[in-house]
DNA sequence: CTGTTAGCGCATTCAG
DNA sequence: CTGAATGCGCTAACAG
């Protein structure tokens, strides 16, 4: 037979489920005798329990839906070892679901995550949109986002503060003599591209650099896009000293094409990124960058989900974690 | 009231959660006007079929469990890219777990998979031991090795020819000139390690270069692990002028340990790594490695588990697909 | 200490 | 075309 079940143990030991569950279960009111036999034919058989079944039954599923953008992303991939990590400390599963940015494959997701009933969910939100969001709020579902947030909707959130970390890349540049600063953005609708790019914004304001909208480019979050584009400016001929990137990943593109034209980083054009990604730190000319709790975010953010999922109390108010930001200085800028 | 069930539906439409389910699957028997109601009751009240009862009843869960060593590695990441675009296509979702190649996490994981009735299982071995596979194998749970495998174990399997891309990669360093090569390898209990540690073995033989023992090193997956060898490899003054690694993560590691050296690559010394992740190119000094293609294997090692649990006959023998390994000629070799 | 009853939500018989 | 009965596997309430 296929799945062993509390009958089959039932009937070989000539008691009923009940009592197989309360031994199986460690539950008070089965003598230690037959406790030990159930116990024993239950390891004999090769006994699994029915976890499908279970989660019917207790309403809990012990696992759950985390919504990202994409996982093959270095950042999102650190992001997502955290959540694990945790995860599995706390005795959930984590079912784990990309969106690529689409809107459309985040309410797609989101609908299967709460049919196979996850217990919590989080989620990178694509933002482009936000009634999906806000349909799992009104179901009550515990929900956490991460990296990115709303304004306009109250949720737990464990983010960074983007606004601080893009003055702090900014203001290091602008301290190094620079004053023609290129920000290659990512997509503004992405809360902490927006974000960067107003600490990049009041970072200019505070040392009266003027803006010129010229140099705020890309709202891509694509190493590709952020190649070819640099390339593009490059022959634009565009007046520049020193870049900053929404992501460390954008950065990689940007500095091909920088070196593609044979000029020196940082001499030439100073570099600095954003993210801190593992492989920072290893490139020839290590990346100056801003420092992302990538790890610890994935980590906060489901602990916060799962005490949430876990508490009795209902109407705890949103918890929403900041983490400062840290300015990592190393060659390329 | 929290959730919506085919009884509440049933209440207000004046009948039957029989007829209820009939509409809402499209199945026949069912009156168009009777149906239409239905879906739109269904529709006002938010219902949300319970994939839990679901699952229960049709004893399928529509999830894979994917176990793999460490997503935050980008080798990983790709691959489940590849396996989460794969299960999605064909409306699967999956569960993910680590096992940070520990033997005794994957036994935990694929005890919970199995409890959670996954239908099938896609696995990258740790390889320590090989209990917890045989008991999926006995118990007829799908299941498909990724990227490893098992010589004394029949099973499904997607991986690429290591051996193939170890010889690849030597042969190529030979042909340059170079006759001591070091090699920093991976674990050899992990077989693609071995594999390729055959090729490299295979290639000197072929152009009648000694084997020296002491030129084969490392043993490890990590990069940090890979970057304090070298450093201590360079100091030893051991005697070679290229090196192949068993993953361009490690070769990261070697690099930067040759960097602050002093040592030029390619001149100095030539590098050859294995994997071709994405970095590998947008590097100062482009990688030369051995492209693996990461985003096929877990779509491919999808579709073919997906295959298997969803086919009527049950005695299929294993699928095994070997996919060709490729020599990326870049800088640094 | 153990059993009986009942139900989590759903879909498949089998009747009508 | 629709309904009643049954069970997927498990556990909690209630009896004894």
């Amino acid at each position: 037979m296929s799945h062993i079940t509390l009958q089959d143990i039932a009937k070989k030991a000539g008691v009923t489920t009940t009592t197989i569950s309360r031994a199986l279960n460690n539950k008070p009111d089965v003598s230690p005798k037959t406790k030990d036999r159930i116990l024993r034919i239950a390891k004999n058989l090769g006994y699994t329990p029915n976890l499908l079944a279970k989660s019917l039954r207790s309403q809990k599923s012990k696992t759950i839906g985390v919504v990202l953008a994409d996982i093959s992303n270095p950042f999102f991939a650190a992001v997502a070892k955290g959540i694990e990590d945790a995860a599995h400390k706390r005795s959930y599963s984590i079912i784990l679901c990309n969106t690529d940015e689409e809107y459309e494959k985040e309410e797609e997701v989101l609908q299967v995550l709460v049919e196979k009933r996850v217990d919590g969910l989080l989620i990178t939100p694509v933002q482009k949109e936000y009634k999906d969001i806000l349909r799992i709020k009104e179901r009550r579902i515990p929900l956490i986002l991460v990296a990115r947030h709303f304004d306009t909707i109250e949720t737990n959130s464990v983010v960074s503060d983007d606004v601080l970390g893009g003055f702090l890349a900014t203001e290091y540049l602008i301290k190094k003599g620079h004053k023609r600063i290129l920000y290659i953005s990512g997509p503004l609708h992405i809360s902490s591209a927006l974000e960067r790019l107003k600490g990049y914004k009041r970072a200019l304001k505070e040392y009266k650099i003027p803006l010129k909208e010229k140099l705020v480019r890309g709202y891509t979050a694509k190493m590709g896009k952020a190649y070819t584009l640099m390339r593009r400016i490059l022959k634009e001929k565009l007046d520049f000293t020193a870049i900053f990137t929404f992501s460390d990943f954008l950065a990689l593109g940007v500095m091909k094409a920088i070196r593609e034209e044979k000029l020196k980083i940082p001499d030439d054009v100073a570099v600095v990124g954003y993210d801190d990604i593992e492989f920072a730190s290893v490139l020839e000319i290590p990346l100056t960058t801003v420092h992302m709790p990538k790890y610890r975010l994935g980590m906060e953010g489901t602990n916060i989900l799962i005490d949430e999922i876990e508490k009795k109390s209902t109407n705890r108010k949103p918890q929403k974690l900041t983490i400062k930001p840290e300015l990592i200085v190393r060659k390329s800028a």
